[in-house]
Parts: structure tokens; C-alpha cells; sequence
DNA sequence: TTATTTTTTTAGATTAATCTAAAAATTATA
DNA sequence: TATAATTTTTAGATTAATCTAAAAAAATAA
């Protein structure tokens, strides 16, 4: 059995897999977990024992085979409680977060596939990010690139298809991140550029940015 | 804010001052939580401190006012959650209760408000306990003496008249417990004692207990 | 009312998760 | 490539909750 805390951390970790590929580094956890490295260093430690991670010092980590999977079934747990809460309890989609974060630790696998049925199996979470399935599965989500919208519409960041260092250092100085919800509000022929809106702001990005950036709506 | 220890200590010492005026000793509570007598007393420190329970060196505890709201929010938590779990996720009454046990730490009003309202104001759990209400109250259940019911009717033993250490000796002798579901097998006009079965075992009772002894049914 | 038994508390350790400050390794810069 | 800056790790403490073993207090029995 693992406690809260290293549930959290191996989720953070698969966060960061989905976006960089080499794995997580000390820091990013840290801040990911609004902790500082040496906690880090020490939790890593603890988990490359239990055989939850890939850890060689000074190197980033990834997740095990059986990492992996618990930080699976601990976001299908997440985004079940996240359905439950929105459309039985009447919560807003951007209520429900922290909750969940608590619930999600709760391990019963009958509670958790009773609940999966009691919703009638949704395949989406209230922010649109898919549900693993029992096994494990995350099933394939629609996405569709920035450059395919066309004025007004709207969807939310998702995935980038050129994760270099140096694209996803643009995205980070212009505060765009995953989970961003992105409209379009206007599309310069001449160059194919757009402009888009996104909390609050508005910025202009070349057909280059536009075509890296994977939506869903 | 206190943690869920805290929290499982104050449920404790609840249940025992329903049945004991006196308050909870330092090993009952330990025997309750599976603990040790010492760490009950640091805690119970802790407590104290804290003004969530009245207590004094080699007596027992009682809770204070705050103490005692803080027990009967988390026991209304329970409840509803209990009542969740069999109506809506298809429980069984006895599989509920461990899940219970980790839900009713999540804190957050509007989640048990809104939770309460989904089931429709529930009045009482699958086990037949009374939910408390939002404002801390707890609706009278109606109740019964197991000197009123005829043979082969049945409840669960719930609450004691007479509540003299005698009597409770007589009744934790004879394994009589709170929770207990209780038969009436017989009923003797002479003496009006009555033959009941209970947790397998039978038990021929005097007039004078089955008048004390009152069962939710 | 003294002696014995039981209960409760204290003293001192332990474990998980965290922290600060300093040391070591790696990466970036000149 | 040497030096500076950054990142990561280690060393040593801290806090909450627990434990064992011993001491102290209270309850029970002789």
C-alpha cells in the first residue's frame, strides 16, 4: 500500500511524462508539489525502492511499468469523482478539482467500478481529459490542431507536437499551458496567422505555432 | 484544521459518552482504536490543548461543545456516505462501513450539503442510524422496548434505560453490545421474562432488562 | 488500612514526511 | 576548458503519531 503522498508524487511524475518524454527532474516535482527538492530527492529515493520509478541521481525519472499504472488508476479515480461531483452534485467544472484530489486516494476497486457504472462508463472527465478505463486503457482522444479552427471557435490545449526545449519555453513565457482554453479570434490570410484569446489575453502567433498546437473542442 | 486522527479520536469519545455520562477512560479509547494506552494519553493532550475535549489526568474525557460538533459533523458524513454507497453504487449494509470510514474525513460543506440533497434529506443510514442534520442535530429515532415486542419479532439493540454500572456489567457479561440485532424466541406469561437469541447465543432475560433494553426495529 | 492489581501517565525511541543549510555534481558561460 | 551558476543530493533537525518499558496514581481485595 502506498500513502497519499506517494500516490501524489507518482502522479506528477506521469504528468510529466505526457509533456517530456526524458522524465521529470528534482525541481519540477518540487514545484509541481509545492515542495522543495531535498523532500523530493528523498521521496524518489523511497519510491526507486519500491520499484515505483527509474531514478539514477542527478538524472531525471520516469515511472515503472508498475508506477505507471497506479498513477493511472489514481487519475481514473480522479476523473470519475470529477463526473460525480459535476453532473450529480451540481458542482462547476473548476469546483471540483480539489476535491477530487482527496477522493481519488480512496482505494476500492468496487467503489471506484461501481461509480465508473453508476455514470454509465463517461469517457470524458468535465474538463474533456479522458477516463482510463478499468485496465488501465486511456482511450485515444479527438484532438485537432490550433490552424484547423476558424474564427470564434474555441477549444483546449492538450498536446504539442514539437516538445523541443525551445517551442515549450515559448509556450511557457507567453503563460500558455496545457489545459488552456484557447478561442480564435481572428485569422490573417496573408500569412495564416492567428490571433487568439486566452485568459484574458490575446496574442498573435505564426502559422508555425499554430500547426504545433493540438486542441480538443 | 485537525487530522484524521484527531478526528477518529473525537468520533470515539462520541460514541462513548452516549453510553457512559461519565466519558471515555484512557483505555477504552485505546481499545476502540486499536491503539495503546500511551498514545491515547499524547493525544489526548493534544486535545486538551486544543479545546476539543474536557480532560483531567487519570479521569475520563468528555468533549466540549466544539469537540462534540466537529464528532457529529464527521458521523453525518458517514451516514450520508453509507447511504450513498447502498442506494446509489449498490452496496450491501455490511460492505459499507471501512469506505465510510475514509470518506467522512473529506471536508468540505458544500460536497456533504449537496451530497445530502442528491439522496433526498435521508433521515436515516442503512444500518438504521439517525443522520444528523446539517445543523448538528440529531432527529429522535423512534425506538421501542424489547418488553413490547412478541415472539419472533426482531431490532437492533440501541440505547439503555438504565444506565447503572451494574446493568452495563450485566450486559457487556453477556456480550450484549449496541448494534446487537436481538429475536424475541419466547416470552413467559408467568414472570414475563423473555427467551432471546442473538449473535447465535440465547439468552433468557427478566422482566426488569427487557423494560431497559429499547431496539430500533 | 495495607497490599495487590489495574489503569494511566511519563520517558525515551521510531517512522514518515518534511525542512534548512551545506556539499557535490551537472550545466552554462566566458 | 576553466569558471560561474544552477541543480541535485546529503547531513542533520523537526513534527505528528505511534510504540515499549518503567513509574505513578487509582481502584480493588485481603
Amino acid at each position: 500500500m502506498n500513502s497519499f503522498t506517494e500516490e501524489n508524487y507518482l502522479k506528477a511524475i506521469y504528468k510529466f511524462s505526457l509533456v517530456h518524454e526524458k522524465g521529470a527532474s528534482t525541481n519540477s516535482i518540487a514545484k509541481a508539489l509545492n515542495t522543495k527538492a531535498s523532500s523530493v530527492t528523498d521521496m524518489l529515493k523511497k519510491l526507486a525502492i519500491k520499484n515505483l520509478i527509474n531514478y539514477k541521481k542527478y538524472y531525471g525519472v520516469t515511472l515503472t511499468e508498475k508506477g505507471e499504472q497506479i498513477a493511472i488508476s489514481i487519475i481514473r479515480n480522479h476523473r470519475l469523482w470529477e463526473v460525480f461531483l459535476v453532473e450529480k452534485l451540481n458542482f462547476k467544472w473548476d469546483e471540483v478539482h480539489d476535491l477530487a484530489e482527496e477522493l481519488e486516494h480512496i482505494k476500492s476497486e468496487k467503489l471506484i467500478n461501481n461509480l465508473d457504472s453508476f455514470l454509465n462508463f463517461p469517457a470524458l472527465d468535465p474538463h474533456g481529459d479522458p477516463i482510463p478505463t478499468k485496465n488501465g486503457k486511456i482511450r485515444a482522444v479527438k484532438m485537432i490542431k490550433l490552424s484547423q479552427l476558424t474564427i470564434n471557435e474555441e477549444g483546449v490545449f492538450m498536446h504539442v507536437k514539437d516538445s523541443s526545449d525551445k517551442f515549450l519555453k515559448y509556450l511557457s513565457k507567453n503563460k500558455l499551458e496545457i489545459g488552456t482554453k484557447i478561442k480564435v479570434l481572428d485569422k490573417e490570410p496573408f500569412d495564416n496567422s492567428f490571433k487568439i484569446s486566452y485568459n484574458n489575453q490575446v496574442l498573435i502567433i505564426s502559422e508555425n505555432v499554430a500547426k504545433n498546437l493540438y486542441l480538443k473542442n
